[in-house]
Formats: C-alpha cells, structure tokens, sequence
DNA sequence: TATCCGAATGAGACTCAATCTCAAAAGGGA
DNA sequence: TCCCTTTTGAGATTGAGTCTCATTCGGATA
C-alpha cells in the first residue's frame, strides 16, 4: 500500500525475529488505511473482503505485535470489545465519546498531560501509561 | 448490617418498583463492607460463604440496580473483570494502578476535574462521566 | 532455483465474564 | 392466608479473545 510503512512494517518483524507474510502486512494495511477506530471483527472481516485469506487468530495475534511495537494504539471504550487505530507519527491523543451518537473525538492536552505525571509522582510512582475517556454530550445551544 | 444504608437500599428498590429480597440486600452489604475493588466472582462467593444463597445472575442484576443508583463504582481495570466499590456518600477519585504489584490507588485532583470539563466544552460538549487510569511503577530511589 | 526446517497460519475447540431462560420460590398488598 | 407478580437460581448461551496442532509457507543456504 504505501511503501515506507512497508520498510517499517519489516523492520519491525525483522526486530522481532518474524517472518513478513502477507496476512501480516493486511492487518497492518487494514488499520493503516483507515482513520476510524475499528474492532478486531470489523478488521478481519474486511481483510477478508478484499481478497486476502486470512483468520481471527492471525489478526489478534498481529495486532498484539503492532500494539507491542506502537504501529498501533489498542483502545477499550467499554463495550468489551478493543478498538483499534494506527498511531504511525501520530501524537498520543485521548478520546471523548458522545454518548447520544457514538462518535469518538480525539484530543491533546499539553497541562493534563503534566499533571498526571505530577499526581503519579506524588504518589511515589511514575507514569507509565493512562486510559482517559470522557463520556460527553452534545452542549445545547 | 448497617441500619441508615439498609434503609437507602429499600428506598431505591421501591423508587425502581422493585422488590427488597435479602438477596439484594446481601449483595449491597458485600460491597459496602469491604472497600476493595472486587470482581464480581469475588462477590459472589464471599455472600455464599456468609451462608446466603444467591446466584450469580441475581449478583449482577443486583450489581446493575446498584451502579444505575449510584451506590456502587463499576471499574474496568483492563483485564476483563469488572471490579466494584461502594460510592454512598463517597467524593469522586479516579485511580492509579501499579503495573508491579495490581494495587489499585485512589486519587482525586481538582484541576485535573476542571480540564476535563474545560476540555469538552471546547468541543462543543458537555462532560457527563468520565474513565481515567493511570498505569504507575514505583520510582526507585 | 531447489531443498529444508522452523515459523506462521487457519479451522475450530476452548475460555471465561457476563447475560439469558424459564420453572419454581418468594414478596407483599388485600 | 390468598393470590398475583416479581425474583431467584441452575444451567444454557453469548461473544471476544486465546489456544491447539496439523498443514503451509518464508527465506536462508548451497
């Protein structure tokens, strides 16, 4: 699909002392190429769609290893089922999702990013990573 | 087991036109006792070791009246197994969860609230509830 | 480019938290 | 106490995710 994530993709499995094969590099494109935050079912079902055989097991099991390499960012909204989306040059970003239409909305920010390293570190601990989800709706006008 | 909540129990059961059954009642004393996040297999068995029969389908359903309530925290800690912890009378924390040793930690921080209503409001949103975690290790000395 | 061997795959079994089913038991108003 | 409706419980079911293992494949080597 796009030939330098392509390089990183192998380089990746090289460093991992795995084989690049092509049902690896679906999964890779299938997250790639989408913007959305899609689960495990949607993924393999569209791999599957565009020609490339492929099974649950290889998809969760490559997933894992993207999510371990940070190709992929791997979020639970709640609903017991992980969604994920490609994180590739992508800043760390948090989500909002709207209750009333389901919609997921990305966001930075710099001062609550600060402050939970703070909060950690008063505590005697340090930050290794965080789950922030804020559950909203729409503001009436 | 403890009269004022014994009485704030039956008073939400018959707001919901429910009926009050030492079941329920059993259920909301479990977790009222203890202040640890429990799962609710943990839950369950503690009742029928305290020699109350109850099922474990009766265990969530109570556990559903309760949340919707707001008597008790429902958390998703990430492994799959929801944990509870009574919220009557409590102020709100968020919590810190130690990658080393699963000890869960509570914390609350005022600003770190303020930012988050601050955040969806610059959306266009209004923040309704909210799920933040943070993945700690100890810091050496 | 053919050989070879350990890694990868896939179909389906399995796990496990949570939900559902429905006959039997129990709450509670009259 | 009677009666009707709600609740309960044992076990079946669901569904996301993991595991198994026979078969297939990648890719290093010659």
């Amino acid at each position: 699909m796009n030939d330098s994530t392509i390089q990183i993709l192998k380089e990746i499995l090289r460093k991992e002392g795995l084989r690049y094969t092509k049902q690896r590099q679906a999964v890779w494109d299938e997250i790639q190429n989408s913007q959305e935050h899609r689960d495990a079912e949607d993924i393999y079902m569209s791999i599957r769609n565009n020609g490339v055989n492929v099974s649950r097991a290889t998809v969760y099991r490559t997933i894992d290893v993207l999510v371990k390499n940070r190709m992929v960012r791997k979020m639970d909204v709640g609903d017991g089922r992980n969604r994920y989306e490609p994180r590739l040059d992508d800043a760390h970003h948090d989500h909002m999702i709207c209750l009333e239409t389901g919609k997921i909305i990305e966001f930075y920010n710099e001062e609550l990013e600060d402050l939970q390293e703070k909060i950690a570190e008063e505590n005697g601990y340090m930050l290794v990573r965080h789950i922030h989800q804020l559950f909203v709706k729409p503001l009436k006008k």
